[in-house]
DNA sequence: CAGAATCCTGTACGATACTG
DNA sequence: CAGTATCGTACAGGATTCTG
């Protein structure tokens, strides 16, 4: 999922936000560490879905790309704290509002889909 | 992509919200999308990487959330709009955001990572 | 506890060709 | 023009096991 855009003139920036922010969980992981630093554990158990495996993954490329900060403490039992940076705390809007949204529109789906609109989530 | 989310209690409206909006193209396209009406040709024009399968099925995804209207017109040759809904206006705040951020981003990694931050996309 | 390693599968996505 | 129909592949994502 990344480095395929690399000519792309400037059009769609939203293309290139989801080479970044693409993948399944990536948003939600952000998401959470809006909040604060969370250990490895923590973060998981936020995230019932996903399979270490992928979270380590997601937290690698996340970090590569400069979003988030990991930080191993040299303990036994390990500890590894992963944090925003200030990158990632750039997309807090962002997530609170996609939050949000997800939010109004499960409830709006759940309720069915076809009464007055009106309210909406933002 | 979907409907696998329907036991998940209420924590993380994110995941929910990437069962609707993920997939490579689906905000590349609703953001398209707010500044009004196009036929098929035109998004495929504004979104070069996008082959015509990948355009009809995530438009037909769309259509199904209820995201995006699809009007089709009896001429020939055939022309067919798409537009988006009211529903799908409710998320022109979190495209345009997330627009603005990529190219932010974009400019940021492109002039080198490391400078001093403090200019924030929002 | 936080992962690395291994193996496996579904499907998202793409290229090409054909059609009303 | 706006699709469908086929076919094919890469990779996202998962299950399980092992380790410092």
């Amino acid at each position: 999922m990344r480095s395929k855009i690399d000519d792309v003139p400037d059009q769609c920036a939203v293309e290139f936000a989801m080479e970044i922010l693409g993948g399944r969980w990536k948003l939600a992981i952000l998401k959470q560490l809006t909040a604060g630093t969370l250990r490895f554990g923590e973060l998981r158990r936020t995230l019932p879905g996903v399979t270490q495996r992928m979270l380590t993954r997601q937290l690698r490329e996340l970090e590569e790309d400069g979003l988030v900060s990991r930080t191993v403490y040299a303990e036994v039992p390990p500890r590894v704290e992963y944090a925003l940076t200030e990158v990632g705390h750039s997309l807090d809007a962002i997530t609170e509002e996609l939050d949000k949204w997800g939010h109004w529109y499960r409830e709006r789906v759940r309720g069915g889909a076809a009464r007055a609109a009106g309210e909406e989530p933002g």
